[in-house]
DNA sequence: GCGGGAAGGATATGTGTACC
DNA sequence: GGTACACATATCCTTCCCGC
């Protein structure tokens, strides 16, 4: 218990009086009540700001009307603050309740004691660090617990503290020794601090999407579900990602919010990626500009679910990892009660050479089994790409006269590792969630693997592979491209091949260039010419409103005309446009070009409805990797050390952790 | 009317302890 | 070891009162 001295009481009856009864029971002579160097001196003056001189009288007026001729007594009082080692209670002897004043043991000197306050010895005791400093402090604290995942806890810790302190001797304290104690924050008051961010962050975040959604630009999500490993609990992941007007792309974490529903049916994940909009004031009238990227699980792509009021998109990396495992899992199934061979979906003359190919695979389960059982993992360079590993794990086994063992052909496996090369660039693309997906790192993927035909583009495959490309590309076409422009243009769901898919989007960005182009429109209409004022009919039935109306239209006629040449001039010369050296080197960020940076420095001035397309389409991430990467993190913050983690707290903590310069400190 | 002080509500922060 | 929560407690802010 702390407490706040508000008044000081000098030369009270009770206390001058030689008779009072208090003055024997505390055995203090008069001589000490001036004492200067007692110990509230020193005790007192940190908080010298909550002493009110000019209230000493009240202090006198009060204590006069019930000290007469009662007797008081100062009982020790063991509160946390060092301010009772020096002070006490006043008390009623008598009735033994206790007064609201406090009096220095030593001297008797007597101030008014108001319960309430957060503990002199927490904030009082220090005269070197301000309220100010101790509040950025604070917020240094918050950052620290939601960017590194610390715990709470940690803030208090004896290490942390040490380094803090070391910090405060060799830079800060040159003018006196700050006490590290003074300026950390507590645990509590972290957490706290984390809850009012992540809020201040929330509203921050609303305006900002907000702005994208009424000017019709809109915004992509990303949205997963997870089960946590400590307390079951199931999350969705919501993330945001924008491209403002100055062409940055943002990619930031709307929520992981525990889903309490036991049943993941696609109308509850629905329903809960609509609570979490809802949180930012995002309502049903926005749903049809916000496309969500998610795996394809029945929970989130169910007809029932998201797809029913969001535009709904594949997540390109979970596809790329279905076709590969279609393609290259030696599946075997039941038929007519006996276990079918392997690959029976391709045992026919065309696939012949899968077997060979399958070989390999089942060699490498063995030699991945050989490599772990003999711990030579150890023995593998970690920096090495794919390629230089499968070189030196031959080269490895060579060496041990073990290569017979495993009996596969190293060239195949060569050429499957090459081949496997480009789906890992792709993945490994299509993850960047911070950097454009669709245009730059999609179309080149499929490029390498389709011709303008829709053909296999690589040149002397073997026998085998050929094989499991022709398994592959059906498949890849179906889950790969065609979704993809079903999810955009639903009425596209024969397109088959990569030509007719850029053709697609063409289209797509023509029909979005109309309402952009529109937008634009209006708002120079609005800035140059005057509202038209409605006219009352005169005369003989016709009026000026319809002279006025009837040349309203044919405005209406040659503006549509107007508009619709303008796009279509727009469209024709960004398709003819070649982007100059010049261009290049003016938007290249890191040394390597950069769409956006293109789009800011050239792309918005040349088209400038192209340029709200461009914003519309290069937000769209490729993947949901953001929302995994959130379960990652999720997973590194509720161990089993920090089991007691409320699932709002780790909300919180993400988004604070994702939207650290939108959350006010 | 103005300025200063007091009172009290609102809010932020710290403490102690139960609980997992 | 770590979090949640009830409770204690500083501090800020608004409103009202009172003397000049």
């Amino acid at each position: 218990m702390g407490g706040q001295w508000v008044g000081e009481a000098n030369k009270l009856d009770a206390w001058s009086n030689p008779d009072s009864d208090f003055r024997q029971r505390s055995n203090m002579p008069l001589s000490q009540e001036t004492a200067g160097d007692c110990e509230h001196e020193t005790a007192v003056a940190p908080v010298r700001d909550a002493i009110v001189p000019l209230a000493q009288n009240k202090v006198e007026r009060s204590l006069r009307s019930r000290v007469e001729p009662r007797n008081y007594e100062i009982r020790n009082h063991a509160g946390p603050s060092v301010i009772w080692k020096s002070f006490g209670i006043v008390y009623d002897t008598a009735t033994g309740a206790k007064t609201n004043f406090a009096a220095c043991k030593t001297c008797s000197k007597t101030f008014i004691f108001k319960t309430g306050g957060k503990g002199i010895h927490s904030t009082g005791t220090s005269t070197i660090v301000s309220a100010q400093q101790k509040a950025k402090m604070t917020a240094a604290a918050v950052d620290y617990c939601a960017s590194d995942m610390r715990v709470f806890e940690s803030v208090s810790g004896v290490g942390f503290k040490a380094v803090i302190q070391a910090a405060l001797d060799i830079g800060v304290a040159s003018n006196g020794r700050v006490v590290v104690n003074d300026l950390l924050p507590c645990p509590l008051t972290v957490r706290r601090n984390v809850e009012a961010r992540a809020v201040s962050g929330r509203e921050a975040l609303s305006i900002i999407l907000h702005d994208h959604l009424v000017s019709d630009v809109g915004f992509a999500t990303t949205i997963d579900m997870w089960t946590d490993t400590v307390k079951k609990t199931s999350y969705l992941s919501i993330t945001s990602h924008y491209v403002n007007a100055d062409m940055v792309l943002h990619a930031r974490t709307l929520h992981v919010k525990p889903v309490f529903d036991a049943s993941h049916t696609a109308v509850v994940v629905k329903n809960e990626l609509k609570s979490g909009l809802a949180v930012l004031e995002i309502g049903q009238a926005f749903y049809d500009q916000i496309i969500v990227v998610s795996d394809s699980g029945s929970n989130c792509r169910g007809a029932e679910g998201i797809p029913s009021e969001f535009a709904w998109l594949a997540c390109l990396d979970h596809k790329l990892a279905t076709v590969l495992t279609t393609v290259f899992n030696k599946t075997t199934t039941m038929i007519n009660g006996v276990k079918s061979a392997p690959f029976y979906k391709y045992n026919n003359e065309q696939h012949a050479n899968l077997a060979v190919l399958f070989n390999v695979f089942d060699a490498n389960k063995k030699l991945v089994e050989y490599f772990k059982r003999t711990n030579l993992q150890c023995m593998l360079s970690k920096t090495l790409n794919v390629h230089d590993m499968t070189d030196e794990v031959i080269e490895l086994l060579k060496k041990r006269n073990k290569l017979d063992l495993f009996n596969f052909s190293q060239d195949l496996l060569a050429e499957i590792v090459s081949f496997l090369d480009v789906f890992q660039l792709a993945t490994l693309s299509l993850e960047q969630f911070k950097s454009p997906t669709l245009h730059k790192h999609l179309m080149p993927v499929m490029h390498n693997v389709l011709d303008d035909g829709g053909n296999l583009v690589r040149k002397a495959d073997s026998a085998s592979l050929i094989a499991a490309k022709g398994v592959l590309m059906p498949i890849f076409i179906e889950k790969f491209v065609v979704r993809m422009c079903m999810s955009r243009r639903r009425s596209c769901a024969q397109c088959s091949s990569a030509v007719f898919l850029v053709e697609v989007i063409k289209m797509q960005l023509k029909c979005d260039m109309a309402k952009y182009g529109h937008q634009l429109d209006t708002e120079v209409d609005a800035a140059v010419a005057p509202p038209v004022s409605k006219k009352a009919r005169v005369g003989n039935g016709h009026s000026m409103y319809d002279m006025e109306e009837d040349e309203d239209e044919r405005s209406d006629d040659r503006a549509n005309s107007n508009f619709s040449n303008r796009i279509d001039i727009e469209f024709k010369s960004y398709n003819q446009h070649t982007i100059s050296d010049n261009e290049k080197r003016d938007s290249e960020v890191g040394g390597e070009f950069n769409v956006l940076a293109w789009w800011k420095t050239t792309g918005a001035k040349l088209f400038p409805i192209m340029a709200c397309v461009a914003r519309s389409i290069l937000c769209v991430p490729a993947s949901s990797a953001m929302s995994e990467n959130n379960f990652s993190d999720v997973g590194n913050t509720l161990t089993k050390k920090r089991n007691r983690l409320k699932p709002r707290v780790v909300n919180d903590l993400m988004f604070v952790r994702s939207n650290r310069d939108l959350c006010k400190k």
